[in-house]
Formats: C-alpha cells, sequence, structure tokens
DNA sequence: CGCGAGCTTGATGCCGATCAATGCATGTGG
DNA sequence: CCACATGCATTGATCGGCATCAAGCTCGCG
C-alpha cells in the first residue's frame, strides 16, 4: 500500500518513524531504475540511515569532508556559501525529494552549509557503498550522472537569471522555478507556502529584503500575487509571471 | 621526453597533426590517474579522434542530441544560451585543456551552443563507450565526477559573483579566474590576451558593454591593469584586483 | 499580552543602463 | 601602399532602478 495521500501543505509529514521498514519506497534518486532484485537490496540498505535536523540547525558545513550524499526525506533546506569576512549568499533551496551534497564530490568537502528551515529528515547515502553501486548498475550511475548534469544546467539558468533579468523577473523566476518544483512532488502549482524570508529570498536572488518585499507588493497591487499572512502566496496569473521572465530585458 | 616547451602566447598550436601516435600524451581529464596499461590503451583509443573547428563555428548547438564529450585540446570556446526569442547570454568560456558538454547528460541534449572564439581543436570522446570506461576503471569514475562536481562549484561561485559584486569587483573576478586558469596550464599568472569581445564579457558578467569598457579603463587609470591593442592584458597589481572582489559588498 | 523578529513603506542618492558620437584597428580592394 | 569600410572600443550625457537609510507595522511566539 502506497502511503498517506499527500497533505494540502507542502510541508508533509516531519516523522522519521516507519518508512525504513518499507522494503517497497526506495528513495535514491526518485526512481531506481530498472534494478535487478539484488540491485534493489543493496540500494536499500545503502540508503537505510535517516537522520532528523531540527529547523535552524545544520546538516553540514562548509568545509566539512564529503561523508555521504543526502536525499530531503521530509523538510526544507537552504544552501549557504559564507566567505572570511563573513559575508555570505543563500546558493539554494532544496524541498524533499532533492539531493543534497553533490558539490562536494570534486573537493571532498562540501562547499556550502546546508540549514533546515523545518525540522526535517534526511536520508544518508554513505559515499564510498554509493560509488560501488554506481560501478555495478549502468542504469544507477546514468541517473546519477543525469542528477549532476541538472544541477549544472539548473546553476546556468540561475546565472542567466541573476545576469539577464530585473527585480520582478527574478522575483518572477523564483515563485514559478518553486511552484513548478512543488508541482513535480504532487502539490499545488499555484498555492505554496514560503518556508525561507525575505532577505534569504533576496540573498539567493541578488536583491535586498526591501527590494523583494516592494515587489510582493507591486505583484499583489497588479493582481498577479496574492498574499496572507506573509508567507503564504496563491499564483493568481501564472502566465503573467512568466511573461515577466520572458519580457524583461533588465 | 615531455612534448614541447610552452608558447609564450596562450594561444597554443591549432594544429592537429602528431599528437594522436603519441601513446603517452592521453587527452583524458588531463590526468589518467593510476590506470592499468589495457585501461590506457583503451582510454586512447576513445579519445582518439580530432576535430578541427574554425574561428566563429559551432562545436555543437542548444538542442543538439549528446553525441560525445569534447575536450578543447588548443583554442577557446564560449558557451551560449538563447532564448526562443533571440537573446542570448555567454554562460562561460573555456581553454585548452578544459572540458565541454557535461550539462548535456541530464537531458540527452546539449543545453547551449558552444562556438570557438579562435581556430581550435578539440578531443572527441564518444559518449557510450566513454561511460563504459568509466564503469571499468574506478579512478576514471571518480576522476569524471570530481570534474562534473568542479564545474557545478564553478557556477555556484560564478552565481556569487552576479548576486553580490558590482562591476568593478565583477571584471576584478572575471580577471582574476581567468588568469588562474591559463596559471593552471602553465601561461603567465599576470599576461593575458582577451579572446572575447567586450560586448561578450559583459553579457556573461551582467553588465553591458559600455560599462566593461569604462571599468577597464579605470582599472588602468588606477594603475592595476596595462592594455595593449584593446585585446593585450597585463595585471600590474593581482592583490588589487583581489581586495576589489572581496571589498564591495555592492 | 507584550516583545521582537521579520515585514512594509517612504525618501534619497548612486551605480550602471541607455542613447549618442567619436575614435581606433583590422582587413579589403583599388 | 593608401583609402575606405566595418566592426569594435571609448567616452560623454542623461535617466531610472535599486540600494541604502529610516521609521513604523504585524504577526508569531513565549
Amino acid at each position: 500500500m502506497v502511503s498517506m495521500a499527500r497533505p494540502s501543505t507542502q510541508s508533509g509529514s516531519a516523522a522519521a518513524g516507519g518508512a525504513q521498514g518499507d522494503g517497497a519506497r526506495v528513495p535514491l534518486f526518485g526512481v531506481a531504475a530498472g534494478l535487478d532484485p539484488d540491485g534493489v537490496e543493496r540500494l536499500g540498505k545503502l540508503a537505510a540511515e535517516r537522520r532528523v535536523v531540527a529547523r535552524g540547525a545544520l546538516l553540514f558545513r562548509q568545509g566539512d569532508p564529503l561523508g555521504a550524499l543526502y536525499e530531503v526525506h521530509a523538510g526544507f533546506f537552504k544552501s549557504c556559501v559564507s566567505d572570511e569576512q563573513g559575508r555570505s549568499q543563500v546558493t539554494g533551496f532544496h524541498l524533499s525529494g532533492e539531493l543534497l551534497g553533490l558539490d562536494a564530490l570534486g573537493s571532498g568537502q562540501h562547499g556550502a552549509d546546508a540549514q533546515a528551515l523545518e525540522d526535517s529528515v534526511v536520508c544518508v547515502m554513505p559515499f564510498e557503498p554509493l560509488n560501488e553501486l554506481l560501478r555495478d548498475f549502468a542504469s544507477l550511475q546514468h541517473e546519477f550522472h543525469r542528477l549532476m548534469s541538472r544541477e549544472i544546467t539548473r546553476d546556468q539558468s540561475m546565472m542567466l537569471v541573476l545576469g539577464t533579468l530585473n527585480a520582478e523577473g527574478r522575483i518572477a523566476a523564483f515563485l514559478l522555478d518553486l511552484t513548478q518544483r512543488l508541482q513535480a512532488r504532487g502539490f499545488s502549482a499555484t498555492a505554496l507556502v514560503l518556508r525561507m524570508t525575505r532577505e534569504e529570498i533576496g540573498s539567493y536572488l541578488g536583491l535586498q529584503l526591501e527590494t523583494v518585499s516592494r515587489t510582493f507588493s507591486k505583484l499583489q497591487r497588479d493582481g498577479v500575487l496574492e498574499i496572507r499572512r506573509n508567507r503564504e502566496l496563491e499564483l493568481r496569473h501564472p502566465e503573467a509571471l512568466q511573461r515577466l521572465v520572458q519580457g524583461t530585458g533588465r
């Protein structure tokens, strides 16, 4: 039997209990594409460990040695890089089902902090056994490469956003990206709850928090957006947002 | 014996002849880390094909199906994504020794145009045989993952540049990045020849070409930089550039 | 219920986009 | 070898969007 119906908010359940015993739910990579029974079992074993991360706590820190990759099992994370004098920037938001830690493969240490923005659970995949598994199963290797590659294209489209769009366009692109990813996980395409502050959004988009706030207000005035209690958004006209992304030449 | 001494300009030789017969020079991934003789041979065979790309010509186009990965063997490339209405942005510059095409692994098609900015030669690595080789040799697999991961961290630090630095800081970061990469390949750390226009630099950095030009002029006035014949740069005070990257809070 | 973090809104100034000329190199044909 | 054409770069003037500074305001939480 498949798990319970999706809750109508995207927070999901933060409880870890039970999931582990469910042999059919292999969390790795979303799909365990065409694996033989032995492979499925090894994959299940590899990804068996869960870790609970409380709101505000760090899953790993910039500079930590790479020990494992993580899949967000429930909850919400941000990644954040900081330089020596304490300035820092949010480099990404990660919702449930997504992978964390890929950036560490190169140097062997994590390039960013990963902080939980709500109480979360991750699935821990120790690095070395994972590597062996990839070598033994071509389909997994493919899937893994696909995931890394997607991370690259995602970052590049973010560079494009930062390089070419004005404030409105950036906010629009941000909202569309977030809702698309939520929709891919079975949530509403038009309603969402922001788990991050205006400041974190601004940091991510290269804007000041005041500009984020003003832009939200303007979109609401224009009837494109509805905001309730600061964090609950409803997209009234996603096409209008799309037009902002397309149409703004900076 | 190691190959000839490096030429003093970073253009290198664009001639393909001869390299192929040289069994000791395995171009893949820079290093062929700890491979047994059989592996070295297969690697050499895989990467045997060369392709010449004339200045201005495209190695591949956005949307082309992924057939191979490429290593820049000599020359200089830019990657460039464009949307439907013809707006486009430069997403990267690639100099000799670097890999091209990693972004295509995810979707199976290239996400950007790759255009030669000078007459160039690439080494072609057909995708499927490469995959098999990665599976058979753990050290190659590691190296490959390291390369993809580095691409991710590179893009993320670019996001940081675009998100937090003003024009001067962006130009400084751009110049330092370029010279570092050139230095890693044996060229001078302080002298370089730009192979791209001000407009392409601007596109890459999210600036207008006029701003790029003004910033170059200012850096020259400040004695940080010397410019000869538009494209030949000399960094007089790299530390000053470093300070611009560190010190500019936007 | 009251405190404080986070959000909104206003006023002001600066950086960089934009528009517009002019200058300088490279290459081409006479 | 010079004259011109053409693309690229520089420099100036102006203007607007967003950062910055500065109050209030709201909501969630203890």
